[in-house]
DNA sequence: AACAAAATTAAACAATCGTTTAATTTAAAC
DNA sequence: GTTTAAATTAAACGATTGTTTAATTTTGTT
């Protein structure tokens, strides 16, 4: 499959990608994309073919995006703990930084309806996972972390407290009084970033 | 609005909710329905009016189940951290045995699409949040809990990890070897509860 | 300038969507 | 048994969907 797109293709890509986030899969037709592009509705077509060629389209063109570069953390010179609280500053950044083709997925994923090429994602969720393991044990030998330690349900907290935040996001943002979305932006990079930091902290050097 | 529902209609609310959060509003066709529930396609809007409606009706009939009754347990002879891992217990079962209209109401409240009585939930949730919030003063008053706890950050991390998991049902079920049904609600309401459980009590009383 | 390829367009396509109609069947009341 | 209301049906409605066509314009090459 194609990876390289010309100016005009990323445009339909950003508007779709938006789009996609905004209102969903099913809910947003080629004709909004088309107008809101402003574009001919058969461009989509005859770029990519059809509505769900787009979609992945769109997936591969953040794919990029999506390779959170783990491995080269793990091998730094940082003492665990450190170690765990850069992934996690660097997991929420990076997913914050692409929230639209993050909340596609975190939907499209979920649906029976749409089985798209699932595995090179599943494949990257599983190595990440291996990453995070390893820092993990390095911990669990020098006698810092517990040893009773799930590692997949580590990342469940980590990406789930963000995702939860930030589709509830307008309830949180009344609540917590983040009226611009600098003032939300920030609470995410600084306080519940901090939050999920020390959360996983506590769970892991946690003595009952 | 009426609360009354014959059999048929909620023969017809069953297979709608189940559709609903198998493929999404907009990815479910009345037709769907229609056919699933063995009812002619007219009989929707008969009953309910409109697809929109049905959806209300939907939420409407799943009220007393969305609402989550914490006050009872404040008033509980317990100690705060107790209440606290029964409360989490009473979340996520209330929560796992409704996952329909919870799937349905995660998902559609986070587009921009649907604009349904937002408010009601509101006011649900900020209550919670107040329940919440006293026993959390309960046991910073005892010496048990730490100062510095932001309670909506909590709810944030309990949800966030459940609905992560859910949401996310087909990875985990591969990678933990949850073959069955019975298996992947077993380890929800064991394997998964204690980890929320042994998240906030960390975070609660972990001394820094 | 002449040509070929690529890009863009308006129009039409068949399929499906939610909803409504008007006719018919079923059930209940008297 | 007759009347009346409710339930159910098939059919059709117009609107919208994703996609394709065929004609036109733009662009690049020689």
């Amino acid at each position: 499959m194609k990876t390289d797109f010309n100016e005009k293709q990323i445009q339909i890509l950003r508007v779709a990608e938006t789009l996609f986030a905004e209102k969903g899969f099913d809910g947003t037709s080629i004709r909004d994309i088309a107008k809101e592009a402003k574009i001919n509705i058969a461009m989509v077509s005859y770029y990519f073919g059809s509505k769900e060629q787009l979609l992945e389209a769109i997936i591969l063109n953040r794919a990029t995006a999506i390779k959170l570069q783990l491995d080269i953390l793990t091998l730094e010179d940082l003492d665990p703990l450190q170690k765990i609280h850069k992934l996690i500053e660097l997991y929420i950044d990076k997913i914050n930084s692409n929230r639209c083709i993050y909340k596609i997925m975190h939907f499209e994923f979920s649906t029976s309806q749409r089985v798209i090429n699932l595995q090179a994602f599943t494949d990257l969720k599983k190595g990440n996972l291996k990453s995070l393991e390893m820092i993990i044990q390095d911990g669990q030998e020098k006698g810092i972390f517990r040893k009773d330690i799930v590692v997949p349900l580590l990342t469940t907290t980590i990406l789930g407290t963000y995702f939860h935040f930030h589709l509830n996001r307008p309830f949180y943002q009344t609540l917590l009084n983040l009226n611009t979305e600098e003032e939300y932006n920030t609470y995410i990079k600084t306080t519940l970033t901090m939050h999920i930091q020390q959360t996983i902290k506590a769970l892991l050097t946690y003595e009952s």
